[in-house]
RNA sequence: GGGAUGUUAGCUCAGUUGGUUCAGAGCACUGCCUCGACAAGGCAGGGGUCACUGGUUCGAGCCCAGUACGUCCCACCA
């Protein structure tokens, strides 16, 4: 059978995936194992693959996968999140393509179309990460929105209802006057606008005085409650404790005093006007004033204005202005910058608007979220990001849970026609409840159910339970065995919003961590730095991007250049380089498998095959080691790198290389066993980066049945190498590497065999391999001599001495002039090492391993300026 | 504005407790090479005053202070 030159992914990758499928190697139910645990951050369930997913997944693809083949029983909980404000905004979209209006629909009406979309387009994600080759348990699959999960929210919910950490309060939210709708932080997009500052003065009550306050926004004049001065302002200190009469309104007002007014802005006094906005609703509270809402829904005046009623708030503004400048309370106006919000979604100025909210009570509550996680209980990777999180933790606020949407957990709370409310998981109980509380309640009274959801990450903060059950069920054998889990992978943006949360409820709920490390990833940025993001266009499609370089050469793009918490500059070429190192695995497979093919005739192993498989192996046991420890610290990018190193320096250019036979040959039985060996070992450290090729090679280098996939085979041995080993190895890779150079600087083709001495008595570590080096450097023997060869080019390689018989052929003048720099360097690294030992200082302060080592320095140095002298010489230099 | 964090080869990053065998890796770059696995390749090279300025020390990429620039999070000043 002829094996195509080239690797292609495109034909091996969906039959592999759809074998592994069939032989459940993902599947993970509880046993005696020790249990590896990842929940995956669910994501949009309307989303789709973008390039954060790519290398979130793939990340823990690589962790689940190394777990797997360490023993341990892993299981990946996939699922997806119903993520209310993004889903609801494009099922609103889609109805208004189709010339719905939210507003013309029932509750009931709108929630059948986002289940029809739901169900349309949720999970097409998760169709996609299995062309990543995602080794999810997709029988776990869960929803943050299904029957079991929405029930825990509810009971959360009124539970921490009935702990009194949940309470209704007034809360400034931003809302949108063309959609109707609050909208999230996120969801306001501020700019810079050219505004104009308005200096207006108002009158002192009683007196001819004038106070001139600076506004951007007239027209909320007449919701003024008060007028704000620093305490400690000279200017206005004859004013304390009068009252002001607000132009137009011809209210009184108090004048206040707070240390919040900069005296150095504007005029030093602030118009106060609680109900538009938030500073001043903060001062409203605090200084007990009363909040008068002069704006409509729709952003008109409203009827307590008591001026201007119905007309636009941009209207009025203008208006206003010129009425306030015609009775003389305009002191002047100039230009001025502003940031002002605008709906992502209808670009519409967005009004700070006071509204009825949920909130939960966060101090504490979140106490053991921060203690357990600034006490290394729960590890952060890379912990730059624990003071972040201590930071945020011990300034946290209320959460305010509520949002002004139909998609997603409602709340369970319920009103009667005074206002007043209950917390019940249903009609039935509600009522119950009011009437127990109140005697002429009947079951004629109307109550209704509040027509907030809750907020996404008030369901999400559940996942690492709600996925085991653990509410439905508490104490099932899912959630004891696979909680807490073990790491959890997602955003350091999402630090706040999700990973404290599930802490908190971990604690809460279990009274106990949910996960023992979380690993940060960074932003995927385009080469400008920008975000990779849809909006933006500037994302390439990942499935693209599989198609182009295969899932294997994507996954160890991405992984290359993004070590934890670092953001990842994404470009193409990483995926090309990622293919590249498929296709060299993919080669070296073809040699070996040539070798298999014809492995039998020559059954005795050279001494230099014997060294070479006795170093390979050894050097991949204490590289196994290396990973190991790189995996341990979640530095995966520098754990590829050592794999790739491994496979493509050490096995392909030297080991192969090494133990090639001659053209023509055949390979020893032994040496080839060995070589599939290590070839495999070597495939099992790849594989939680490579999973498809290196499945598809497993399976051509021997006959294994169904259940012998790679990725239930057991991770390699760690081990170490024996120094010896390594020395030679090593003496013969700078052996080989100068005669090489030496070949190259004085052009001396590789073809012309070339004549080497060793001078006896010098290292001669080498000599297991020296039949290789006469292949790889094309010498035509190395023999022994006890001079040194004068007329000859001399070499160092580890101790030993050797001397290439080629002198009439090279620039003596170059070779001179190279060493010559060589013993410079050295001499100036022995004068830093005398000075240091001839320093009284040095030697008494430094620790007596750290002198020793520097008299080793020391003499070392001496002894090679002597050889490197004598090789000038022996070239007819100047010895100097 | 508050907080965090960073600045090491053209690019992306390593550099553990200060000790010139630590100035390193990969990619990119340069030169040579179709040699029976691989040109998506082989071999050999070039390249950095470790942001800047001071300080501590016998000795600083590593410790301290300041400066410059960058990034992130939070709050966004009428």
């Amino acid at each position: 059978m002829e094996i195509p030159k080239t690797y292609d992914p495109a034909s091996s990758e969906d039959r592999w995936y759809q074998y592994w499928l069939e032989n459940r190697f993902f599947k993970s139910t509880p046993d005696n194992r020790e249990p590896y645990t990842i929940v995956i951050p669910p994501p949009n369930v309307t989303g789709v693959l973008h390039m954060g997913h790519m290398l979130n997944n793939t990340i823990q693809d690589v962790l689940i996968r190394r777990a797997r083949m360490m023993g341990k029983n892993a299981c990946w909980v996939p699922g997806t999140d119903h993520a209310s404000i993004a889903t609801e905004a494009k099922v609103v979209a889609m109805l208004k393509e189709k010339g719905i209006e939210k507003k013309d629909l029932s509750r009931e009406d709108f929630l059948k179309h986002a289940w029809e979309w739901k169900e349309k387009y949720g999970g097409i994600i998760l169709e996609q990460l299995k062309k990543l080759g995602a080794s999810c348990d997709w029988d776990r699959t869960r929803f943050t929105m299904e029957d079991d999960l929405s029930e825990a929210v509810i009971d959360v919910f009124i539970d921490l209802f009935r702990k009194g950490q949940i309470y209704r309060g007034t809360r400034m939210v931003n809302w949108d006057p063309v959609g109707l709708t609050a909208v999230s932080d996120e969801e306001v997009i501020y700019k810079e606008v050219d505004s104009t500052l308005y200096h207006v003065r108002y009158q002192v009550e009683g007196s001819d005085e004038w106070i001139t306050i600076a506004t951007t926004r007239p027209e909320t004049i007449l919701g003024d409650t008060a007028v704000c001065v620093h305490p400690s302002d000279g200017r206005y200190t004859h004013l304390h404790g009068r009252r002001i009469i607000v132009p137009i309104a011809n209210r009184s007002i108090p004048l206040i005093t707070d240390e919040y007014v900069a005296m150095d802005f504007g005029t030093g006094a602030l118009k106060v006007t609680p109900a538009h906005d938030l500073n001043d609703y903060q001062l409203g509270l605090k200084h007990k004033l009363p909040s008068i809402d002069t704006l409509t829904p729709d952003g008109k005046l409203s009827d307590a204005a008591g001026h201007y009623i119905g007309e636009d708030r941009f209207v009025v503004r203008k208006k206003i202005v010129k009425d306030l400048d015609a009775k003389g309370h305009l002191v002047k106006s100039e230009p001025y910058k502003s940031n002002v919000g605008f709906s992502e979604r209808t670009n519409a100025v967005i009004e700070p608007r006071l509204s009825m909210q949920w909130f939960l009570k966060m101090d504490t509550i979140s106490k053991p979220a921060l203690e357990n996680v600034m006490n290394d209980n729960i590890r952060l990777v890379p912990d730059k990001f624990k003071n972040t999180y201590r930071h945020w933790m011990e300034n946290v606020h209320d959460w305010c849970i509520s949002r002004q949407l139909w998609w997603g957990q409602r709340i369970p709370a319920w009103y009667d026609q005074h206002g007043d409310y209950v917390v019940a998981k249903t009609e039935q109980e509600a009522r119950t409840l009011f009437a127990s509380r109140n005697k002429d309640f009947t079951t004629d009274t109307i109550i209704h159910q509040d027509e907030d959801v809750l907020d996404t990450w008030f369901s999400s903060w559940l996942w690492p339970i709600s996925v085991f059950d653990g509410f439905k069920s508490p104490g099932n054998a899912d959630i004891k065995y696979y909680y807490p889990t073990n790491d959890l992978v997602t955003a350091p943006e999402i630090l706040f919003f999700w990973v404290a949360r599930m802490i908190i409820a971990g604690y809460e709920y279990m009274g106990e961590k949910p996960f023992t490390n979380v690993y940060l990833t960074g932003i995927v940025r385009d080469k400008l730095g920008r975000k990779m993001s849809k909006s933006l266009g500037n994302s390439p499609d990942p499935l693209d991007l599989i198609a182009k370089y295969g899932a294997d050469g994507v996954r160890t793009g991405m992984l290359f250049s993004s070590p934890a918490g670092n953001d990842l500059p994404f470009d193409e070429s990483l995926c090309e380089q990622g293919r590249n190192f498929a296709n060299k695995i993919w080669n070296a497979f073809r040699l070996i498998n040539n070798w298999q093919q014809h492995a039998t005739t020559n059954p005795i192993a050279t001494e230099r095959n014997k060294e070479s498989v006795t170093w390979l192996k050894q050097h991949i046991a204490n590289e196994t080691a290396n990973i190991n420890d790189l995996f341990s610290k979640y530095r995966l990018s520098e754990a590829l790198m050592a794999v790739y190193r491994l496979v493509w320096d050490d096995f392909c250019s030297w080991y192969l290389e090494l133990i090639k036979p001659d053209m023509g040959g055949t390979l020893d039985d032994v040496t080839c066993r060995e070589t599939v060996q290590c070839f495999e070992a070597l495939l099992k450290l790849l594989h939680p980066f490579m999973p498809f090729i290196t499945e598809e090679i497993w399976h051509h280098l021997a006959q294994r049945n169904q259940k012998e996939s790679i990725m239930v085979s057991s991770w390699p041995q760690e081990g170490v190498i024996d120094p010896k080993t390594q020395q030679a190895f090593n003496a013969m890779q700078q052996l080989v590497s100068q005669v090489r150079n030496i070949r190259k600087s004085s052009n001396i083709p590789n073809k012309e065999p070339l004549r080497m001495l060793h001078l006896w008595g010098t290292e001669y570590s080498i000599q297991p391999y020296s039949e290789a080096i006469s292949k790889l450097c094309n010498i035509s023997s190395i023999e022994e001599t006890s001079d040194k060869q004068s007329h000859m080019v001399p070499i160092l390689a580890g101790s030993g001495e050797y001397f290439l018989d080629i002198k009439e052929q090279i620039n003596t003048e170059e070779e001179i002039a190279k060493l010559t720099k060589e013993i410079e360097y050295v001499q100036g690294f022995l004068a830093s090492v005398d000075r240091k030992l001839q320093n009284e200082r040095f030697m008494t302060g430094a620790k007596p391993e750290v002198i020793a080592l520097e008299q080793k320095k020391k003499s070392d140095a001496e002894e090679k300026i002597q050889v490197l002298r004598e090789q000038i010489a022996g070239l007819g230099g100047n010895n100097r």
